[in-house]
DNA sequence: CGATTACTTGATACTGTTCAATATCCGTGG
DNA sequence: CCACGGATATTGAACAGTATCAAGTAATCG
Protein backbone atom coordinates (compact mmCIF):
# COMPACT_ATOMS: atom_id res chain seq x y z
CA UNK A 1 0.00 0.00 0.00
CA UNK A 2 1.01 3.56 -0.83
CA UNK A 3 4.05 2.35 -2.77
CA UNK A 4 3.41 3.83 -6.39
CA UNK A 5 6.32 5.70 -6.87
CA UNK A 6 5.88 7.59 -10.30
CA UNK A 7 9.67 9.43 -10.11
CA UNK A 8 10.05 12.71 -8.58
CA UNK A 9 9.62 14.93 -11.93
CA UNK A 10 7.37 17.26 -11.00
CA UNK A 11 3.95 17.50 -13.25
CA UNK A 12 4.18 21.32 -13.12
CA UNK A 13 1.06 21.96 -11.13
CA UNK A 14 3.17 22.12 -8.38
CA UNK A 15 1.94 23.19 -4.53
CA UNK A 16 1.05 26.28 -4.77
CA UNK A 17 0.66 28.79 -1.84
CA UNK A 18 -2.34 28.56 0.57
CA UNK A 19 -3.71 31.86 1.85
CA UNK A 20 -5.28 30.40 5.54
CA UNK A 21 -7.24 31.26 8.52
CA UNK A 22 -7.02 34.99 8.88
CA UNK A 23 -5.07 35.92 6.10
CA UNK A 24 -2.03 37.42 7.03
CA UNK A 25 0.25 33.85 7.57
CA UNK A 26 1.39 31.64 4.41
CA UNK A 27 1.22 28.60 5.12
CA UNK A 28 3.07 27.10 1.84
CA UNK A 29 5.53 24.19 1.34
CA UNK A 30 7.00 25.94 -1.87
CA UNK A 31 9.95 26.60 -0.03
CA UNK A 32 10.89 22.69 -0.40
CA UNK A 33 11.14 22.01 -4.09
CA UNK A 34 12.72 18.70 -3.35
CA UNK A 35 9.48 17.83 -0.95
CA UNK A 36 8.50 15.23 -4.14
CA UNK A 37 11.94 13.06 -3.69
CA UNK A 38 11.01 11.82 0.01
CA UNK A 39 7.73 10.52 -0.91
CA UNK A 40 5.21 8.51 -3.25
CA UNK A 41 3.03 10.75 -5.84
CA UNK A 42 -0.26 9.11 -5.57
CA UNK A 43 -3.65 9.89 -7.49
CA UNK A 44 -7.22 8.91 -6.02
CA UNK A 45 -10.48 9.10 -7.96
CA UNK A 46 -13.80 10.83 -6.78
CA UNK A 47 -15.11 9.32 -3.60
CA UNK A 48 -11.88 6.77 -3.14
CA UNK A 49 -10.31 6.64 0.42
CA UNK A 50 -7.03 8.22 1.02
CA UNK A 51 -7.65 6.86 4.85
CA UNK A 52 -10.12 5.72 7.26
CA UNK A 53 -10.92 7.21 11.05
CA UNK A 54 -9.03 4.14 13.40
CA UNK A 55 -6.01 3.71 10.44
CA UNK A 56 -2.65 3.77 11.18
CA UNK A 57 -1.14 7.22 11.06
CA UNK A 58 2.09 6.64 9.69
CA UNK A 59 1.61 8.76 6.69
CA UNK A 60 1.57 12.94 5.91
CA UNK A 61 -0.01 13.68 2.87
CA UNK A 62 0.74 16.90 0.52
CA UNK A 63 -2.28 17.37 -1.55
CA UNK A 64 -1.10 18.94 -5.16
CA UNK A 65 -4.61 18.80 -7.05
CA UNK A 66 -7.83 18.15 -6.31
CA UNK A 67 -10.10 18.53 -3.31
CA UNK A 68 -10.95 16.30 -0.29
CA UNK A 69 -13.90 16.04 2.44
CA UNK A 70 -12.34 14.87 5.78
CA UNK A 71 -15.33 13.30 7.75
CA UNK A 72 -15.97 11.42 10.97
CA UNK A 73 -18.83 9.23 11.54
CA UNK A 74 -21.44 8.15 13.85
CA UNK A 75 -23.32 4.55 14.85
CA UNK A 76 -26.28 5.64 13.23
CA UNK A 77 -24.48 6.88 9.98
CA UNK A 78 -24.85 11.08 10.82
CA UNK A 79 -21.69 12.15 9.45
CA UNK A 80 -19.81 15.22 10.03
CA UNK A 81 -17.36 16.62 7.38
CA UNK A 82 -15.07 18.81 9.49
CA UNK A 83 -12.81 20.23 6.70
CA UNK A 84 -12.53 20.44 2.84
CA UNK A 85 -8.82 20.30 1.95
CA UNK A 86 -7.39 21.78 -1.04
CA UNK A 87 -4.20 21.39 -3.24
CA UNK A 88 -1.51 23.21 -1.08
CA UNK A 89 -3.13 21.78 2.25
CA UNK A 90 -0.16 19.49 4.10
CA UNK A 91 -2.36 16.22 6.29
CA UNK A 92 -2.33 13.61 8.32
CA UNK A 93 -0.98 14.76 11.43
CA UNK A 94 -2.58 13.46 14.43
CA UNK A 95 -1.78 13.35 18.09
CA UNK A 96 -3.05 9.66 18.45
CA UNK A 97 -1.31 6.54 16.96
CA UNK A 98 -3.80 6.45 14.49
CA UNK A 99 -6.21 8.78 12.58
CA UNK A 100 -9.09 10.34 14.35
CA UNK A 101 -11.25 11.06 11.04
CA UNK A 102 -11.33 9.03 7.60
CA UNK A 103 -10.16 11.79 4.39
CA UNK A 104 -11.83 10.91 0.94
CA UNK A 105 -11.63 12.38 -2.64
CA UNK A 106 -13.87 14.49 -4.03
CA UNK A 107 -12.50 15.01 -7.27
CA UNK A 108 -9.97 13.20 -8.66
CA UNK A 109 -6.89 14.48 -6.54
CA UNK A 110 -3.44 13.79 -7.10
CA UNK A 111 -0.87 14.15 -3.75
CA UNK A 112 2.85 12.46 -2.29
CA UNK A 113 2.42 10.46 0.10
CA UNK A 114 5.55 11.02 2.96
CA UNK A 115 6.07 8.37 5.46
CA UNK A 116 6.05 9.62 8.91
CA UNK A 117 9.02 8.07 10.13
CA UNK A 118 11.02 9.37 7.49
CA UNK A 119 9.28 12.85 7.58
CA UNK A 120 10.47 12.71 11.16
CA UNK A 121 14.17 11.36 10.79
CA UNK A 122 15.01 14.25 7.86
CA UNK A 123 12.89 17.01 9.21
CA UNK A 124 16.34 17.68 11.66
CA UNK A 125 18.28 18.94 8.28
CA UNK A 126 14.89 19.99 6.86
CA UNK A 127 13.30 22.28 9.34
CA UNK A 128 11.16 23.66 7.00
CA UNK A 129 9.06 20.34 7.30
CA UNK A 130 8.60 21.09 10.97
CA UNK A 131 7.96 24.24 10.26
CA UNK A 132 5.28 23.55 7.26
CA UNK A 133 3.62 20.83 9.79
CA UNK A 134 3.61 23.49 12.83
CA UNK A 135 1.89 25.80 10.27
CA UNK A 136 -0.72 23.31 8.74
CA UNK A 137 -1.61 22.30 12.52
CA UNK A 138 -2.08 26.05 13.54
CA UNK A 139 -3.79 26.54 9.97
CA UNK A 140 -6.46 23.97 10.21
CA UNK A 141 -7.12 24.75 14.30
CA UNK A 142 -7.92 28.59 13.34
CA UNK A 143 -10.42 27.38 10.62
CA UNK A 144 -12.38 24.48 13.18
CA UNK A 145 -12.42 27.76 15.44
CA UNK A 146 -14.35 29.35 12.94
CA UNK A 147 -16.17 26.58 12.30
CA UNK A 148 -17.20 26.00 15.64
CA UNK A 149 -19.14 29.44 15.71
CA UNK A 150 -20.80 28.50 12.68
CA UNK A 151 -21.92 25.80 13.35
CA UNK A 152 -23.01 26.84 17.27
CA UNK A 153 -23.74 30.23 16.92
CA UNK A 154 -25.12 31.09 12.59
CA UNK A 155 -28.31 30.10 11.19
CA UNK A 156 -29.02 28.15 7.79
CA UNK A 157 -28.45 31.40 5.54
CA UNK A 158 -25.47 32.78 7.27
CA UNK A 159 -23.91 28.60 7.15
CA UNK A 160 -24.47 28.96 3.58
CA UNK A 161 -23.33 32.40 2.84
CA UNK A 162 -19.85 31.91 4.93
CA UNK A 163 -19.42 28.67 2.82
CA UNK A 164 -19.30 30.27 -0.10
CA UNK A 165 -17.18 32.78 1.15
CA UNK A 166 -14.36 30.29 1.93
CA UNK A 167 -15.19 28.74 -1.25
CA UNK A 168 -14.52 32.18 -3.22
CA UNK A 169 -11.61 32.55 -1.21
CA UNK A 170 -9.85 29.04 -1.81
CA UNK A 171 -10.89 29.27 -5.49
CA UNK A 172 -9.49 32.10 -7.22
CA UNK A 173 -8.38 35.52 -7.24
CA UNK A 174 -11.33 37.56 -6.34
CA UNK A 175 -12.58 40.54 -8.78
CA UNK A 176 -13.98 43.46 -6.27
CA UNK A 177 -17.07 42.47 -5.66
CA UNK A 178 -17.85 39.77 -7.90
CA UNK A 179 -16.70 36.07 -8.24
CA UNK A 180 -17.92 33.06 -10.25
CA UNK A 181 -16.97 30.03 -8.22
CA UNK A 182 -16.32 26.47 -8.97
CA UNK A 183 -18.51 23.77 -6.51
CA UNK A 184 -16.48 20.83 -6.46
CA UNK A 185 -18.85 18.80 -3.90
CA UNK A 186 -22.35 17.65 -3.85
CA UNK A 187 -25.42 18.81 -2.03
CA UNK A 188 -24.99 16.52 0.81
CA UNK A 189 -21.18 17.05 1.63
CA UNK A 190 -21.91 20.76 1.99
CA UNK A 191 -25.15 19.92 3.70
CA UNK A 192 -22.97 17.41 5.88
CA UNK A 193 -20.07 20.21 6.33
CA UNK A 194 -22.47 23.22 7.30
CA UNK A 195 -24.51 20.49 10.04
CA UNK A 196 -27.94 21.09 8.02
CA UNK A 197 -29.63 18.68 5.49
CA UNK A 198 -29.58 18.64 1.51
CA UNK A 199 -32.68 20.09 1.62
CA UNK A 200 -31.97 22.81 3.50
CA UNK A 201 -28.72 23.79 1.94
CA UNK A 202 -30.64 24.04 -1.11
CA UNK A 203 -33.50 26.13 0.01
CA UNK A 204 -31.44 28.59 1.25
CA UNK A 205 -29.94 28.65 -2.22
CA UNK A 206 -32.85 28.98 -4.08
CA UNK A 207 -33.73 31.94 -1.96
CA UNK A 208 -30.29 33.66 -2.24
CA UNK A 209 -30.85 33.24 -6.02
CA UNK A 210 -34.44 34.81 -5.81
CA UNK A 211 -32.58 37.74 -3.63
CA UNK A 212 -30.58 38.20 -6.55
CA UNK A 213 -27.19 37.44 -4.32
CA UNK A 214 -25.89 34.84 -6.12
CA UNK A 215 -26.46 33.52 -9.80
CA UNK A 216 -26.39 29.43 -10.57
CA UNK A 217 -25.89 28.97 -14.38
CA UNK A 218 -25.52 25.15 -12.99
CA UNK A 219 -25.94 23.86 -9.75
CA UNK A 220 -21.93 23.55 -9.63
CA UNK A 221 -21.39 26.85 -10.36
CA UNK A 222 -22.60 29.90 -8.63
CA UNK A 223 -21.91 33.17 -8.80
CA UNK A 224 -22.32 35.75 -6.28
CA UNK A 225 -23.16 38.59 -7.36
CA UNK A 226 -23.42 40.74 -3.90
CA UNK A 227 -20.13 39.33 -2.26
CA UNK A 228 -20.32 42.00 0.46
CA UNK A 229 -23.82 41.26 1.96
CA UNK A 230 -22.80 37.65 1.76
CA UNK A 231 -19.23 38.90 3.87
CA UNK A 232 -20.55 41.06 6.30
CA UNK A 233 -23.48 38.23 7.72
CA UNK A 234 -20.42 36.74 9.51
CA UNK A 235 -17.99 39.15 10.58
CA UNK A 236 -16.67 38.71 13.54
CA UNK A 237 -15.69 41.43 16.43
CA UNK A 238 -14.20 41.23 19.90
CA UNK A 239 -16.23 43.24 22.17
CA UNK B 1 1.64 44.03 31.71
CA UNK B 2 2.43 40.77 32.46
CA UNK B 3 5.21 41.63 34.62
CA UNK B 4 4.00 40.56 38.19
CA UNK B 5 6.83 38.33 38.63
CA UNK B 6 6.55 36.35 41.82
CA UNK B 7 9.93 34.33 42.21
CA UNK B 8 9.92 30.48 40.69
CA UNK B 9 8.85 29.20 43.59
CA UNK B 10 6.35 26.63 43.03
CA UNK B 11 3.46 26.78 45.57
CA UNK B 12 2.62 22.85 45.02
CA UNK B 13 -0.14 23.08 42.46
CA UNK B 14 2.30 22.09 40.02
CA UNK B 15 1.54 20.80 36.47
CA UNK B 16 -0.71 17.53 36.45
CA UNK B 17 -0.97 15.26 33.75
CA UNK B 18 -3.37 15.90 31.53
CA UNK B 19 -5.84 13.29 29.56
CA UNK B 20 -6.43 14.67 25.67
CA UNK B 21 -8.74 13.51 23.19
CA UNK B 22 -8.78 9.94 22.81
CA UNK B 23 -7.07 8.72 25.12
CA UNK B 24 -3.61 7.47 24.34
CA UNK B 25 -1.14 10.11 24.02
CA UNK B 26 -0.42 12.52 26.80
CA UNK B 27 0.13 15.96 26.50
CA UNK B 28 2.07 17.06 30.04
CA UNK B 29 4.65 19.52 30.60
CA UNK B 30 5.77 17.82 33.92
CA UNK B 31 9.11 16.43 32.00
CA UNK B 32 10.19 20.21 32.33
CA UNK B 33 9.95 21.16 36.08
CA UNK B 34 12.20 24.20 35.37
CA UNK B 35 9.70 25.46 33.35
CA UNK B 36 8.33 28.34 35.81
CA UNK B 37 11.92 29.59 36.12
CA UNK B 38 11.47 30.92 32.51
CA UNK B 39 7.99 32.44 32.78
CA UNK B 40 6.08 34.72 35.31
CA UNK B 41 3.39 33.56 38.13
CA UNK B 42 0.22 35.23 37.73
CA UNK B 43 -3.38 35.02 38.82
CA UNK B 44 -6.93 35.98 37.91
CA UNK B 45 -10.47 36.34 39.22
CA UNK B 46 -13.29 35.24 37.78
CA UNK B 47 -14.20 36.56 34.52
CA UNK B 48 -11.33 38.54 34.38
CA UNK B 49 -9.56 38.71 31.07
CA UNK B 50 -6.30 36.91 30.18
CA UNK B 51 -6.15 38.22 26.66
CA UNK B 52 -8.67 39.60 24.14
CA UNK B 53 -9.14 38.35 20.43
CA UNK B 54 -6.95 40.70 18.68
CA UNK B 55 -4.49 40.93 20.90
CA UNK B 56 -0.64 40.78 20.11
CA UNK B 57 0.14 37.10 20.55
CA UNK B 58 3.22 37.59 22.44
CA UNK B 59 2.69 35.17 25.65
CA UNK B 60 2.23 31.29 25.87
CA UNK B 61 0.38 30.66 29.43
CA UNK B 62 0.34 27.11 30.78
CA UNK B 63 -1.86 26.88 33.53
CA UNK B 64 -1.30 25.56 36.95
CA UNK B 65 -4.71 26.26 38.70
CA UNK B 66 -8.08 26.76 37.49
CA UNK B 67 -10.59 26.82 34.78
CA UNK B 68 -10.67 29.15 31.96
CA UNK B 69 -13.27 29.39 28.63
CA UNK B 70 -12.22 30.51 24.95
CA UNK B 71 -14.46 32.24 23.02
CA UNK B 72 -15.37 34.35 20.13
CA UNK B 73 -17.94 36.99 19.45
CA UNK B 74 -19.90 38.06 16.59
CA UNK B 75 -20.83 41.43 16.42
CA UNK B 76 -24.68 41.73 17.11
CA UNK B 77 -23.54 39.63 20.68
CA UNK B 78 -23.92 36.27 20.03
CA UNK B 79 -20.45 33.91 21.22
CA UNK B 80 -19.39 30.90 21.26
CA UNK B 81 -16.85 28.97 23.69
CA UNK B 82 -14.36 26.84 21.62
CA UNK B 83 -13.44 25.20 24.77
CA UNK B 84 -12.73 25.13 28.30
CA UNK B 85 -9.69 25.58 29.55
CA UNK B 86 -7.87 23.37 32.33
CA UNK B 87 -5.36 22.88 35.04
CA UNK B 88 -2.20 21.72 33.03
CA UNK B 89 -2.79 22.98 29.27
CA UNK B 90 -1.05 25.36 27.40
CA UNK B 91 -2.33 27.88 25.61
CA UNK B 92 -1.40 30.92 23.48
CA UNK B 93 -0.08 29.67 19.93
CA UNK B 94 -1.87 30.77 17.00
CA UNK B 95 -1.01 30.99 12.71
CA UNK B 96 -1.33 34.81 13.26
CA UNK B 97 0.38 37.48 14.90
CA UNK B 98 -2.57 38.37 17.40
CA UNK B 99 -4.98 35.93 19.29
CA UNK B 100 -8.13 34.80 16.99
CA UNK B 101 -10.08 34.43 20.18
CA UNK B 102 -10.23 35.72 23.90
CA UNK B 103 -9.48 33.86 27.14
CA UNK B 104 -11.23 34.45 30.62
CA UNK B 105 -11.20 33.09 33.65
CA UNK B 106 -14.05 31.21 34.56
CA UNK B 107 -13.14 30.15 38.55
CA UNK B 108 -9.85 31.71 40.32
CA UNK B 109 -6.86 30.77 37.86
CA UNK B 110 -3.23 30.66 38.61
CA UNK B 111 -1.10 30.39 35.12
CA UNK B 112 2.93 30.69 34.50
CA UNK B 113 3.35 33.42 31.11
CA UNK B 114 6.01 32.95 29.28
CA UNK B 115 7.20 35.35 26.45
CA UNK B 116 6.69 34.05 23.60
CA UNK B 117 10.33 35.46 22.36
CA UNK B 118 12.17 33.56 24.95
CA UNK B 119 10.25 30.61 24.54
CA UNK B 120 11.45 30.38 20.99
CA UNK B 121 14.73 31.20 22.04
CA UNK B 122 15.33 28.54 24.40
CA UNK B 123 13.21 25.97 22.37
CA UNK B 124 16.19 24.30 20.91
CA UNK B 125 17.90 23.94 24.27
CA UNK B 126 14.71 22.96 25.57
CA UNK B 127 13.31 20.63 22.90
CA UNK B 128 10.62 19.20 25.73
CA UNK B 129 8.71 22.48 24.89
CA UNK B 130 8.61 22.61 21.58
CA UNK B 131 7.40 19.13 21.48
CA UNK B 132 4.99 20.60 24.57
CA UNK B 133 3.46 23.17 22.18
CA UNK B 134 3.22 20.71 19.55
CA UNK B 135 1.09 18.43 21.76
CA UNK B 136 -0.99 21.17 22.77
CA UNK B 137 -2.08 22.16 19.81
CA UNK B 138 -2.59 18.41 18.35
CA UNK B 139 -4.79 17.74 21.75
CA UNK B 140 -6.83 21.17 20.79
CA UNK B 141 -7.35 20.49 17.28
CA UNK B 142 -8.72 16.43 17.62
CA UNK B 143 -10.49 17.98 21.28
CA UNK B 144 -12.30 20.53 18.39
CA UNK B 145 -12.86 18.08 15.90
CA UNK B 146 -14.99 15.80 18.53
CA UNK B 147 -16.57 18.89 19.10
CA UNK B 148 -17.80 20.20 15.60
CA UNK B 149 -19.27 16.37 15.07
CA UNK B 150 -21.08 17.43 18.32
CA UNK B 151 -22.34 21.28 17.26
CA UNK B 152 -23.28 19.58 13.58
CA UNK B 153 -24.88 16.69 13.93
CA UNK B 154 -25.99 15.99 17.44
CA UNK B 155 -29.50 16.80 19.31
CA UNK B 156 -29.68 18.55 22.80
CA UNK B 157 -29.46 15.87 24.84
CA UNK B 158 -26.44 14.14 23.20
CA UNK B 159 -24.29 17.55 23.23
CA UNK B 160 -24.96 18.17 27.35
CA UNK B 161 -24.74 14.08 27.83
CA UNK B 162 -21.50 14.47 25.90
CA UNK B 163 -20.41 17.65 27.87
CA UNK B 164 -20.67 15.97 31.48
CA UNK B 165 -18.91 12.58 30.13
CA UNK B 166 -15.80 15.07 28.93
CA UNK B 167 -16.42 17.20 32.37
CA UNK B 168 -16.18 13.71 34.45
CA UNK B 169 -12.83 12.39 32.63
CA UNK B 170 -11.28 16.21 33.03
CA UNK B 171 -12.54 16.52 36.74
CA UNK B 172 -10.90 13.53 38.56
CA UNK B 173 -10.86 9.40 38.59
CA UNK B 174 -13.81 7.57 37.37
CA UNK B 175 -15.32 5.14 39.83
CA UNK B 176 -16.72 2.55 37.87
CA UNK B 177 -20.40 3.59 36.69
CA UNK B 178 -20.58 6.50 38.38
CA UNK B 179 -19.43 10.01 39.32
CA UNK B 180 -20.11 13.03 40.74
CA UNK B 181 -18.75 16.23 38.83
CA UNK B 182 -18.41 19.70 39.88
CA UNK B 183 -19.16 21.76 37.55
CA UNK B 184 -17.38 24.91 37.13
CA UNK B 185 -19.34 26.78 34.66
CA UNK B 186 -22.77 28.75 34.72
CA UNK B 187 -25.39 27.57 32.42
CA UNK B 188 -24.48 30.31 30.00
CA UNK B 189 -21.12 29.63 29.56
CA UNK B 190 -22.48 25.83 28.74
CA UNK B 191 -24.90 26.88 26.84
CA UNK B 192 -22.50 29.24 25.07
CA UNK B 193 -20.21 26.09 24.30
CA UNK B 194 -22.84 23.55 23.50
CA UNK B 195 -24.56 25.57 20.96
CA UNK B 196 -27.92 26.22 22.64
CA UNK B 197 -29.91 28.70 24.90
CA UNK B 198 -29.42 28.18 28.94
CA UNK B 199 -33.12 27.43 28.88
CA UNK B 200 -32.90 24.24 26.80
CA UNK B 201 -29.42 23.26 29.06
CA UNK B 202 -31.62 23.40 32.28
CA UNK B 203 -34.51 21.47 30.40
CA UNK B 204 -32.27 18.77 29.06
CA UNK B 205 -30.72 18.35 32.84
CA UNK B 206 -34.13 18.34 34.34
CA UNK B 207 -35.20 15.99 32.13
CA UNK B 208 -31.71 13.93 32.66
CA UNK B 209 -32.71 13.91 36.43
CA UNK B 210 -36.63 13.05 36.06
CA UNK B 211 -34.94 9.82 34.35
CA UNK B 212 -32.99 9.00 36.94
CA UNK B 213 -29.73 9.20 34.68
CA UNK B 214 -28.30 12.30 36.98
CA UNK B 215 -28.67 13.67 39.86
CA UNK B 216 -28.07 17.33 41.15
CA UNK B 217 -27.37 17.88 44.71
CA UNK B 218 -26.89 21.42 43.72
CA UNK B 219 -26.94 23.26 40.60
CA UNK B 220 -23.06 23.08 40.05
CA UNK B 221 -22.55 19.48 41.43
CA UNK B 222 -24.20 17.02 39.75
CA UNK B 223 -23.98 13.01 39.71
CA UNK B 224 -23.70 10.77 36.88
CA UNK B 225 -25.70 7.76 38.35
CA UNK B 226 -25.98 5.58 34.96
CA UNK B 227 -22.96 7.09 33.22
CA UNK B 228 -23.12 4.38 30.58
CA UNK B 229 -26.24 5.28 29.07
CA UNK B 230 -25.03 8.67 28.66
CA UNK B 231 -21.97 7.35 26.98
CA UNK B 232 -23.00 5.23 24.43
CA UNK B 233 -24.79 8.29 22.84
CA UNK B 234 -21.78 9.45 21.47
CA UNK B 235 -19.95 7.37 20.54
CA UNK B 236 -17.77 7.16 17.45
CA UNK B 237 -17.49 4.47 14.99
CA UNK B 238 -16.38 4.50 11.29
CA UNK B 239 -18.20 2.53 8.83
C1' DC C 1 -32.99 7.06 -24.82
C1' DG C 2 -33.91 5.07 -20.56
C1' DA C 3 -32.16 4.59 -15.94
C1' DT C 4 -29.91 6.34 -12.15
C1' DT C 5 -28.33 9.88 -9.37
C1' DA C 6 -28.45 14.57 -7.82
C1' DC C 7 -31.04 18.54 -6.94
C1' DT C 8 -35.25 21.28 -6.02
C1' DT C 9 -39.70 22.19 -4.13
C1' DG C 10 -43.78 21.44 -1.14
C1' DA C 11 -46.42 20.05 3.16
C1' DT C 12 -46.03 18.82 7.75
C1' DA C 13 -43.83 17.73 12.20
C1' DC C 14 -40.70 18.55 15.71
C1' DT C 15 -36.83 20.38 18.16
C1' DG C 16 -35.09 24.21 20.17
C1' DT C 17 -35.72 29.38 20.66
C1' DT C 18 -37.96 33.24 22.49
C1' DC C 19 -40.45 35.69 25.77
C1' DA C 20 -42.24 35.67 30.29
C1' DA C 21 -42.93 34.20 34.94
C1' DT C 22 -41.35 31.84 38.95
C1' DA C 23 -37.99 29.66 41.92
C1' DT C 24 -33.49 29.13 44.02
C1' DC C 25 -29.08 30.57 45.56
C1' DC C 26 -26.04 33.77 47.89
C1' DG C 27 -24.28 37.78 49.87
C1' DT C 28 -25.48 41.97 52.63
C1' DG C 29 -27.43 44.57 56.06
C1' DG C 30 -31.06 45.28 59.50
C1' DC D 1 -31.17 35.16 62.61
C1' DC D 2 -34.06 36.66 59.17
C1' DA D 3 -35.38 39.96 55.45
C1' DC D 4 -34.08 41.85 51.32
C1' DG D 5 -32.12 42.24 46.63
C1' DG D 6 -29.63 40.78 42.74
C1' DA D 7 -27.92 37.16 40.12
C1' DT D 8 -28.59 32.55 38.48
C1' DA D 9 -31.44 28.77 37.35
C1' DT D 10 -35.89 26.53 36.30
C1' DT D 11 -40.32 26.11 34.19
C1' DG D 12 -44.18 27.30 31.00
C1' DA D 13 -46.45 28.74 26.55
C1' DA D 14 -46.15 30.34 21.97
C1' DC D 15 -43.38 30.66 18.01
C1' DA D 16 -39.80 29.93 14.42
C1' DG D 17 -36.43 27.49 11.97
C1' DT D 18 -34.97 23.36 10.35
C1' DA D 19 -35.80 18.37 9.70
C1' DT D 20 -38.53 14.91 7.74
C1' DC D 21 -41.27 12.82 4.35
C1' DA D 22 -42.80 12.91 -0.25
C1' DA D 23 -43.03 14.28 -4.94
C1' DG D 24 -41.26 16.27 -8.90
C1' DT D 25 -37.41 18.12 -11.96
C1' DA D 26 -32.83 18.33 -13.86
C1' DA D 27 -28.40 16.41 -14.83
C1' DT D 28 -25.45 12.37 -15.91
C1' DC D 29 -24.10 8.03 -17.70
C1' DG D 30 -24.32 3.77 -20.00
Amino acid sequence: MLDIVTSGKSNGAGVRAMPCGRGTATCSLASCPLLEDLGNRKSYGPNSVVFFEGDEADHYFLITEGVLRGCKQLEDGRRQINRFIFAGDLIGYSINPRYTFTVEAVTPVSLIALRRTSVENTAEGMPCLHGAIMRAVLCELDEMQDQLVTLGRMNAEERVARFLSLLAARSSALPAGSAQIEIPMCRNDIADYLGLTIETVSRVLSRLKGEGKIAMPSCNRIVLKDLKSLELDHGEIAA
